[in-house]
RNA sequence: GGCGAUGUAGCUCAGAUGGUGAGAGCAUGCGGCUCAUAUCCGCAGUGUCCGGGGUUCAAGUCCCUGCAUCGCCA
């Protein structure tokens, strides 16, 4: 029997609206299935929505609906939001599917029938407010927090799931099985609960306190309460007891069925549930652990802001928003890269942010761009043939990160060396549900692939003649790793890892693509034909950002022409050339666009002493934004109006976050600037030359 | 109240079974390159490894204790 596997979400409250929370169990559940399909393993999620209870049934109250029209609403809610998350799952289960109340029914029919549910009187203290028994913890002064009156003793009866009687087993199979629950601070948890001794679970409630339930089939007065009606959910999706999915993802021999939950619900996923399962199988004659799922997988929370993020506090962050601010791919990203699976993470914009310009668009974002533009500018965007005999005097460096090492340049082997060593890390590192070590690995394969092009050099080989064939090994190497790049990120960033598939000339991602990283096959044949790549993460333009880049650009300032020391002759990107300027033909000139502009409007920049931001008519459709270093020359007000000389064919950039689409060309004396201006007025778009 | 987890550079965190001068990324400083999204590469610095006690030839790493934060249970 092949190897498949079976992944779940809770099935989500609809007491309140998706959040971050949800997104990220629901997210960590895509990328960990897209990741099996990548191996070639046949893959299943399912997530899905818990819609009895009483909370629902006053929510629905408050609201004067019936409350299965409120949980058809807030269900769709769920529903639509995972698609926009780039989530796909295979199976969205509603706990009010008629097909899931027939399971449950069944199920608990089963179980009561083999002796391990019976019905008990006990006796609490019980708030008419709440409608509930409270703890004696619970009261305060004796009397209800949120009502303020004692409560009255009152007796109830209900059924309750002999739950103690598989305390020992479970014990035993913890025991037996150390990553049944990962990571193992959780087993210990739950072991120290199973030490302490359980007790055995009441699983109903009398239909006078609540009607909005699945109904015992044993007893028509009572509904189920809870954790039957949840858990059983995750079978039921496969089509429990005989349904060909139910055999392929959760009872055949190479089924994984596992659970993905957050650490509030520990409890009943890691006892009420494996019990449950166990209660099923000696009801049906089998190995107690027939039914026993492979893995329970439990995550940690995202502190936003001041708290936790939990279900029950307002302090929403809406994935949605935010994947509209960064996309969709950069909000994954994010959210399993800072992560530590199992534990509590930080969540703010500011760390977003900071990821996405430091990983995204500095590192994978620009290696993107400066391969493929490499690649149009020197060989036509044709993927070339390797060499690896021209590669002979590099000494082996290779574009692999190198586990538990640090990275590349080190085997001399050979020059043709794959990814698969990181594939494998990644791999291993996936299986163990450790995303953020899986994005670090492919990360340490980017690095090595941004020093090998500084160690290479393609631009200066594509001087010299005489090392085509050098380049062509070069680039060839660099395309590979970024085709490896592309199919090792598309768990975490399917968007993205299209995108770059496509321009690359890959084709789709298609399932086992990974299996032929791992078994060091290059994806791309040469020959391949790649298109102009565009920008695959543009940089998010912070105050941090521009202070550093003003920085810079105040450092290039302070550089030029001082004659008083010998310093290594920079060549001054801004500064006159000092010198005699080498010789350039007519056509070199020609390639730039001169045009007379009349400026329009004129303002100093915040925080930048030099800098004026003008707006200048160039007898185009709309007035061009051109930022001009010339505040401490001209007052806003004496350039208004004035024509002036422009280049207009100079690449955008951003200055101290202003957009700036050409230049105004000044003539510089010393300290004097001037702009440079024609000697009587003629028509704005005229032609320099 | 009981049990448990965590506390390591400015920030976020790695650091099996105790043993070379304690690490990564980001941030900071300096240098290099110019293919690229003002990006990339190299070098550098910083730490009472929460406090205190103990075991040991040797302790972020083990034991005890205190403090702080968090969680589970009652």
């Amino acid at each position: 029997m092949d190897k498949t596997f079976y992944i779940t979400t809770p099935i989500y409250y609809v007491n309140a609206e998706p959040h971050l929370g949800h997104a990220y169990t629901t997210i960590v559940a895509d990328v960990a299935a897209r990741f099996h399909r990548l191996l070639g393993v046949p893959a299943r999620m399912q997530t899905g929505t818990d819609e009895h209870g009483d909370k629902i049934a006053q929510a629905a109250a408050k609201e004067g609906i019936e409350p299965q029209a409120y949980a058809d609403r807030i269900s769709g809610l769920f529903r639509q939001t995972w698609p926009a998350l780039g989530i796909q799952p295979d199976n969205f289960i509603r706990t009010t599917d008629p097909g899931h109340v027939k399971v449950v029914r069944s199920i608990l029919q089963k179980v009561f029938d083999a002796g391990d549910i019976y019905f008990a009187k006990y006796g609490g203290n019980y708030c008419v407010g709440c409608e509930r028994f409270l703890t004696d913890h619970e009261l305060v002064d004796g009397k209800c927090p949120d009502h303020g009156v004692p409560p009255v003793y009152q007796e109830e009866e209900n059924y309750f799931f002999k739950m103690t009687g598989y305390t020992e087993a479970l014990k035993k199979h913890l025991q037996e099985h150390p990553d049944f629950i990962r990571p193992e601070r959780y087993r210990n948890e739950v072991l120290a609960i199973l030490e302490q001794g359980l007790e055995d679970l009441c699983i109903s409630r009398p239909k006078s306190r609540l009607t909005w339930g699945i109904e015992m089939p044993f007893d028509e007065n009572f509904v189920t309460y809870v954790w039957f009606d949840a858990l059983i959910n995750y079978i039921t999706g496969l089509g429990w007891p005989d349904g060909e999915l139910f055999q392929k993802f959760w009872a055949g021999p190479g089924a994984s069925p596992q659970h993905l939950i957050a650490k509030d619900i520990l409890k009943p996923h890691g006892i009420y549930w494996p019990t449950m399962l166990m209660a099923l199988a000696r009801a049906e004659g089998r190995e107690p652990d027939y039914y026993l799922y492979d893995h329970l997988n439990v995550h940690g929370y995202w502190q936003v802001g001041e708290g936790k993020m939990s279900k029950s506090l307002g302090n929403v962050v809406r994935p949605l928003e935010l994947k509209d601010k960064y996309g969709v791919d950069a909000f994954r990203y994010f959210l399993m890269r800072e992560m530590t699976f199992g534990l509590d993470s930080a969540f703010s914009e500011d760390l977003m942010v900071e990821r996405y310009n430091a990983d995204l668009a500095n590192d994978i974002g620009n290696l993107f761009s400066r391969v493929l533009n490499m690649l149009h500018r020197y060989r036509d965007g044709i993927v070339p043939q390797p060499c690896p005999e021209a590669a002979q005097g590099w000494q082996g460096e290779n574009i692999e990160a190198e586990p538990h090492k640090g990275h590349i340049f080190s085997s001399a082997a050979h020059q043709h060396m794959a990814s698969f060593e990181t594939a494998a890390a990644y791999k291993a590192s996936l299986e163990g549900f450790a995303f953020s070590q899986a994005l670090a690995w492919v990360w340490d394969l980017i690095d090595a692939a941004n020093k090998f092009v500084v160690r290479r050099e393609p631009w200066a080989l594509a001087k010299e003649p005489d090392k085509a064939r050098e380049l062509d090994h070069a680039l060839y190497l660099l395309c590979q790793r970024l085709a490896d790049i592309a199919v090792l990120i598309w768990p975490f960033m399917p968007e993205t890892a299209q995108a770059m598939a496509h321009t690359l000339g890959l084709g789709d991602i298609v399932p086992g693509m990974a299996q032929r990283i791992l078994d060091s096959q290059d994806l791309l044949p040469a020959g391949a034909r790649t298109a102009k790549p565009k920008a695959l993460f543009p940089r998010v333009e912070t105050d941090k950002v521009q202070a550093k880049a003003a920085k810079k650009e105040a450092k290039a300032d302070q550089a030029p022409p001082e004659a008083g020391k010998p310093q290594k002759a920079k060549p001054a990107k801004k500064a006159a050339p000092a010198g005699p300027a080498p010789e350039i033909a007519i056509d070199e000139f020609a390639r730039i666009d001169l045009k007379l502009g009349r400026v329009l409007e004129a303002e100093r920049i915040q925080g930048a002493d030099k800098l004026l931001k003008l707006l200048i008519d160039l007898g185009e459709d709309q007035p061009r934004q051109v930022v001009a270093g010339i505040a401490q020359h001209y007052a806003p007000e004496e350039i208004r109006g004035r024509q002036v000389v422009v280049v207009a064919n100079l690449k955008p950039v951003s200055l101290r976050g202003v957009e700036s689409r050409g230049m105004v060309l000044a003539c510089v004396d010393g300290g004097a600037v001037r702009v440079v201006s024609p000697d009587m007025e003629m028509k704005p778009g005229s032609k320099v030359r």
